[in-house]
DNA sequence: CTCAATGTACCAATACAACGCTACATTCGG
DNA sequence: CCGAATGTAGCGTTGTATTGGTACATTGAG
């Protein structure tokens, strides 16, 4: 698995882990019916209390994304997808951050849009 | 003053009132040596507590927006242009929470970068 | 000088996250 | 059957961030 987990970042570690965890299954590269790996192991994996990495898999499985049964593990279930309703929305809030931030520095609209652009079709950088 | 402060957002209060108070500088509807409201005006104005405008009103002062001295109150002072490395670098942070976001939600690319741009050049919406 | 208005500094209470730990239920393999 | 591995649930402790309130210092007006 290809998790990176930043103790410094001003998202929680779980939040963190749970939002790499959809994005790998929403992007592919984890499919429906993979094996995750166990809580303990993770945790160990990434320097991390077993309940942190519990409580990613545990609103992993509630918003559909996972499936965790004791003494089988944790597997891919699905990739929800939700209302379209609910999503514009969250598009909307994420779009109003970034604008924001644009905004507070003084950033140029077409450098923003441009840069956005960047992180959009170049995720590792 | 043209500030709205949501308490159930995920920013804090002092951020969302420090955010709203730097662009509002930035984007020129408020000038140097424009007196704020005092501390405590504002304060019941929004519905906060004395001391969250106090520390909004600190991090501008530290940052160069703002100038207070007991007695006189709080006027703008300066337009701090960061260092270019510094904005790019959190113009950057931005884009990548931008983009983490709309991985994790599945939306397009183009529907991504249409609603930045619409939020970019329509901010009261 | 006196006083009101203002910014500054500090403290207690609260909430939340993370951690380490324990106990328990379930599943599978030997 | 038995044990190892797994997920689930809960506990108390610790550290941090935020808030609200209070006391203090400074300034300018009368």
């Amino acid at each position: 698995m290809i998790v990176e987990i930043d103790p410094d970042a001003v998202a929680p570690p779980y939040e963190q882990l749970r939002a790499q965890i959809a994005a790998l299954i929403r992007t592919g590269r984890l499919s429906v019916g993979d094996r995750l790996p166990s809580i303990r192991h993770l945790a160990h994996d990434l320097g991390l209390a077993a309940g942190t990495v519990a409580r990613a898999y545990r609103e992993l499985e509630a918003a559909g994304y996972l499936r965790g049964r004791a003494g089988q593990g944790t597997v891919v279930r699905d990739i929800p997808h939700l209302p379209e309703s609910e999503r514009t929305a969250r598009l909307a809030d994420a779009a109003r951050a970034y604008a924001a931030a644009v905004r507070e520095l003084g950033v140029d609209v077409d450098v923003a849009l441009a840069t956005a652009r960047h992180h959009l079709t170049d995720p590792g950088d």
